[in-house]
DNA sequence: ACCCTCCTGTCA
DNA sequence: TGACAGGAGGGT
């Protein structure tokens, strides 16, 4: 479920529940995770919890009131979920998909991962410092700025705009919803948009993006005590997960597309191609 | 620019 | 049974 507003809702609730409290222990219950040498964590304070590109990043401090020396960085790629429990009750309901446990004073962090494609890491920079793609809610991402990111590229522009390395955070949901606020077909190369386009695109991302964070992301269970709750976002979807039926701006059809083995949705009529090849060099 | 792969689950 | 799933890294 992770794309930047379900990310930054998870870091967002999970600060308030975490910053302050002590660790016991992190047992690491996935061999797959199990990769790194991983040190002993208790005795450490967790400091905050924050968004890194589509990353959680738990700050760690040996002393309270002192910056972060260490980081834990989870990603949850396509299934992973991070659950808080208060306390440590008895037997907790679902062990089936439990990766890992991070075990506080007060309660435990669990990292649930049916398809265990995420990813558990130990840092010891801010990871904002690996990060190799801007925040696309960053201001100083400006239309400029975007400009020149895109500038050169051949590539599709809905493929790139999920290109980590370019812009962090935005996924296969946000990446088809965007465009078609944007008004901007998904299969133009990214670098033949004009200024106004660049300027239109910007717009649509944040739009989009704050709009996805306000609502809480789009479906997800709830990690508070695995309540399954929705993000509220799914019904304000224009085009994802839509194909066949009629755009909510024109009524026409909204078609589905593979680009990059991944599917694309789009409304051909409010995302046409531009009549002749634009002017764009490269 | 394309392809496959990592894994498991769900749905037509 | 096969297609597909919110991600990303690798290879050619």
């Amino acid at each position: 479920m992770p794309e930047l507003p379900e990310v930054e809702t998870v870091a967002r609730q999970l600060a308030p529940l975490l910053a302050g409290r002590r660790v016991r222990a992190l047992q690491i219950l996935d061999q797959r995770l199990a990769g790194q040498s991983w040190p002993d964590l208790s005795g450490y304070y967790i400091a905050t919890v924050e968004r890194c590109g589509k990353r959680v990043a738990i700050a760690l401090t040996r002393r309270r009131n002192t910056p972060p020396q260490r980081w834990l960085c989870v990603h949850l790629r396509m299934t992973g979920r991070l659950i808080w429990v208060a306390q440590t009750r008895g037997a907790t309901a679902d062990e089936r998909h439990l990766r890992a446990r991070l075990d506080l004073h007060g309660g435990s962090l669990l990292f649930y991962d049916a398809r265990r494609f995420g990813t558990l890491e130990l840092c010891d920079a801010h990871p904002l410092g690996a990060e190799k793609g801007q925040d696309p809610l960053s201001p100083a991402l400006t239309a400029l700025a975007l400009g020149e990111l895109l500038a050169g590229s051949r590539q599709e522009l809905k493929p790139w705009l999920m290109r980590q390395d370019r812009l962090a955070g935005i996924g296969n949901i946000y990446a088809s919803e965007i465009l078609f606020l944007a008004g901007i077909n998904p299969q133009r190369p990214a670098g033949a948009l004009d200024t106004a386009e660049v300027a239109a695109l910007l717009c649509a991302t944040r739009t989009v993006l704050r709009k996805a964070i306000k609502h809480c992301g789009t479906t997800f269970s709830d990690f508070q005590d695995s309540s399954g709750e929705m993000g509220g976002f799914q019904r304000f979807l224009k085009v994802y997960g839509r194909a066949g039926q009629p755009c909510r701006r024109c009524r026409g059809k909204i078609e589905r597309i593979m680009q990059g083995q991944r599917s694309t949705f789009y409304c051909p009529a409010c995302q046409p191609l531009p009549l002749k090849p634009r002017r764009g060099r490269r």
